[in-house]
DNA sequence: ACAAAAGTGTTCCTAATACACCCATGA
DNA sequence: TCATGGGTGTATTAGGAACACTTTTGT
C-alpha cells in the first residue's frame, strides 16, 4: 500500500525531476610505433581550460548509447563502423565530476587500427588540439575524472586481451607474430615468452597464416591475418563479459 | 579549427539539449531455501501494468549513482549499507526501452543475506506486489527490458563467483561447506564435485573454520565464517573487474 | 548395524612456464 | 660468415577434473 503510493508518486513526478545531462565519453585506443595511444583533446575553455579531455558528447534523444559512441568515434577518427571494436566500459556519475552541472557519462572504449584513421587526426599533431598520448604515460593535466576513466579502460583492455581476440582490432589486416607479441607486450606492459605466446595465440584459433612474408630486417616473417569469421568466442569464460 | 568550433557549440548548447531521464535499476539477489531469487515489483499502472519490474528510481541531482542504488536497496529491503554487496552492472539506454519517454538506466546488482531482509518484504508475498522470484525461472511478464538486465546480472554473478568471494554475501555469518556448495550449484546451475569444490574454496583463502558444528541431520558439519578482513582480492585476474 | 551426510586421498590430464636450440636472411 | 630476428621442441610444474574411500552421527 504505502509502497504502492510511493511508487506512484515517483512515476507521476517523472517530468518534474531535475534531470542530469548524459554524455558518452570515449577512450579511443590505437597503436602507433608499437605504443599504445589514447586520443585526447585539449580543452579551449573552462572548466579545465588547457587540460586534456576524452572525446565525447551529449546523447541525442533518439539514439542509443552505442550509436552515440559510434557517432563520436566516427567524428573524431573518421573510421567507419565495423572497422573498430567498441564496448561500453562503465558509467561515471559523481555529482561533482563536472563543476558546471550534473553530468553522467557512459564511458566506452574503442580499438582502432591507426592506419585507418583519417589523416587530419594524425597529421601535425604538435600544433593541434587533438593528440594521441601514450596510454602508459598520460599527461598530468587531465580534465574531469578522465584519468580514472582511462585507467579503468586500460585495466579492462588488459583483462580482455587475456582471453579474447580483442587485441587484433588494433592491427592492420596482415601482421607478423612478432608484431602481435609486441602489441600484447605493450598493452600488458610486460615481456612475454615468444614460444609460449605463440602457443597461446594458436590455441585460440583466431589467426591464420597467409603465404606472404614481411621482408626487410633479417629472416622474413610469415604474415598472418584474422580468421574470416570474427573469432567466435566459444568457451564459457569468454562469453562472460561480452558487451550487451 | 573546425573541430574547435564544433566543440564549442556543443558545450554552449548544454542546457538546450533535450535530456533523457536517468534511473538506477536494481537486480537484488538473495538465496531462500537454496534457491537464487530476484526481487521484483508488480506494476500497478501502464505501461506494462501487471507486469513485473525491477526496483528502481530516478537519480537525484546531488547523489552519486552508487548512492542512488544504495538508497533504493535500503528502501526495498531495509538492509543497511555494508551488509550487502553492490556493483554497477551495465547501462541500458535504447531509445524505446520505455515507451513513455527516453529513460537511461544504470543497472546495478546486489547480493543480500535473506535473513537480514526486513520482514515486511518477505512476509505474505502472495498478496503483495513485491515478490522474490526464482532467478532461473523468471515470470513471463517482465516489464521493459528487465529480462535482459536480469539475465545479464546472472551472467555477471556467475562469472564473479568463479574467481571472487562474492557469493559469500548471500550467506549468513556461519555456514557449512555444504551450504556454500549448494549456493554455488544453485547460482551456476550445475552440480559440483564435493572434493574439488572444497579444494578450490580453501585455495581462495576466504573462509576459516570455527569450532562450532551444525547439528541435526547426520554427522555434524563444521561451521565456517568469512575471514575477518574482507577477502583481499589479490591476484592479477581477480582485480580486473572490481567495481570502480 | 546401517543409512546418510561429512570429510579426505589420489590419479589423470591439460595447460601454463621455463628453457635451449635451429633457421633464413642481409650486410 | 656472422649477427639478427624468425621459428620450433621439450621437460617441468601447477591446477582442474574424475573418482573412491573413510568417518561420524541419528535411528
Amino acid at each position: 500500500m504505502e509502497k504502492g503510493e510511493k511508487k506512484f508518486l515517483k512515476e507521476y513526478d517523472i517530468s518534474k525531476f531535475e534531470r542530469p545531462s548524459v554524455t558518452v565519453d570515449l577512450v579511443i585506443f590505437t597503436v602507433i610505433d608499437n605504443e599504445l595511444k589514447v586520443l585526447l583533446i585539449k580543452r579551449g575553455m573552462p572548466p579545465f581550460e588547457g587540460y586534456w579531455a576524452l572525446p565525447g558528447g551529449f546523447i541525442r534523444i533518439d539514439e542509443s548509447l552505442r550509436e552515440a559512441a559510434r557517432r563520436e568515434l566516427k567524428e573524431e577518427t573518421g573510421i567507419n563502423p565495423d572497422e573498430f571494436y567498441l564496448e561500453q566500459l562503465y558509467t561515471f556519475g559523481e555529482p561533482k565530476r563536472d563543476p558546471r552541472t550534473r553530468v553522467i557519462t557512459v564511458a566506452h572504449y574503442a580499438l582502432v587500427d591507426s592506419k585507418k584513421i583519417k589523416p587530419h587526426v594524425t597529421g601535425m599533431e604538435e600544433i593541434k588540439a587533438v593528440q594521441w598520448h601514450h596510454a602508459h604515460d598520460l599527461p598530468e593535466k587531465l580534465a574531469f575524472d578522465h584519468k580514472d576513466i582511462i585507467n579503468y579502460a586500460i585495466t579492462r583492455l588488459k583483462y580482455k586481451l587475456e582471453y579474447t581476440a580483442v587485441g587484433l582490432e588494433l592491427l592492420s589486416e596482415f601482421f607478423t607474430l612478432t608484431d602481435l607479441q609486441k602489441l600484447y607486450e605493450e598493452i600488458l606492459n610486460e615481456k612475454l615468452d615468444k614460444r609460449n605466446f605463440r602457443k597461446k595465440i594458436f590455441s585460440m584459433d583466431i589467426i591464420e597464416a597467409t603465404k606472404q612474408f614481411k621482408k626487410g630486417g633479417h629472416r622474413p616473417a610469415l604474415l598472418y591475418k584474422f580468421k574470416k569469421a570474427k573469432p567466435s568466442i566459444s568457451t564459457f569464460k569468454k562469453t562472460k563479459f561480452e558487451q550487451h
